[in-house]
DNA sequence: CCTTGAACCTGCGGGC
DNA sequence: TGCCCGCAGGTTCAAG
């Protein structure tokens, strides 16, 4: 579900929130996610200062005072709210953490796929969800220099290439899609063979896309919200996502926007905009 | 090494 | 109304 610019919204909202406080209370209602809950650890984390927040790739990395660190990864459908901490629980709220002056951070994920993990700030960049992560899409070091080196060899279609977090990270199966949109290539085309013009496009596509999004609060296609509950606003300006059958956007081609399937996955482009080219 | 497909899990909407 | 199917923002693992 999340994907970069979600995952973004979400730490941005919940650093002034939690910066300085500790959690006073960490409770946890169910422990088999994608990988078990380190149950102890977690409540360990009680009563330690939180230092500072961080996104990497999709992942949220809360820092805590005693060096250890909170790795969060929401899968397809987590969810970080933030409330007063009055109500009651709500189904699938399988985390929380209390604070002091009564502010509330719950964990919610129906599907269970999300994942956290405590480990030792010293040791975090060594964590095997971390370590082969490949660059950040808004760091200076993702370049079409540094795609071209890393497609060299990928004869997958780019679209896959594109999603694939060793690669370059954060971009998930919508911004993928628009992405591609953006600077005009075929989703299905082989990465090996793109031309070095495309990949130029390509790295400003992606960038754009994601700060676009990231400006709207990321994209709400079901239960995405932002921490304060908020949804987003992204989904409104979607080019080509979700839009089979429709006119292709901003352009005179007159053609309709294809479903088709990669890699299993629902891949939306314009026939006419986005050819393969040799 | 590569690529593909299935698996993990719950909820929702559509068709019958 | 109810049931069954397909599908959903991600990642990992086995098999070819």
């Amino acid at each position: 579900m999340p994907e970069l610019p979600e995952v973004e919204t979400i730490c941005r909202a919940l650093q002034p929130t939690l910066a300085g406080k500790c959690f006073t209370h960490i409770s946890v209602q169910r422990e088999n996610l994608r990988l078990p809950l380190p149950r102890q650890a977690l409540l360990a984390l009680a009563d330690q200062p939180i230092t500072g927040l961080e996104r990497r790739a999709k992942y949220i990395l809360i820092h805590f005072a005693s060096q250890h660190t909170l790795l969060l990864h929401l899968g397809m459908s987590g969810r970080m709210v933030v409330d007063a901490g009055a109500a009651p629980l709500e189904k699938h709220d399988h985390v929380v953490f209390c604070c002091s002056d009564g502010t509330r951070l719950r964990f919610n994920d129906p599907r269970r796929f999300g994942v956290m993990d405590v480990v030792a700030t010293t040791a975090l960049w060594q964590h095997p969800l971390l370590k082969a992560l490949g660059v950040e899409p808004l760091s200076a070091a993702f370049t079409p220099a540094y795609l071209a080196e890393k497609l060299r060899t990928r004869k997958s279609p780019i679209k896959i290439a594109l999603m694939d977090q060793h690669c370059v990270v954060g971009v998930g199966n919508i911004y993928a899609s628009e992405a591609l949109f953006a600077a005009r290539i075929h989703p299905g085309h082989s990465a090996a063979s793109l031309g070095a013009n495309a990949l130029a496009a390509l790295v400003p596509a992606v960038q754009a896309v994601l700060e676009r999004a990231i400006a709207k609060g990321g994209s709400t296609l079901k239960d995405y919200r932002q921490a304060n509950g908020e949804l987003g606003y992204f989904q409104h300006e979607f080019a080509v996502y979700g839009k089979a059958g429709q006119p292709c956007p901003g352009c005179t081609c007159g053609q309709t926007i294809q479903k088709t399937l990669l890699g299993g996955r629902a891949t939306f482009h314009c026939p006419a905009q986005q050819q393969i080219k040799s």
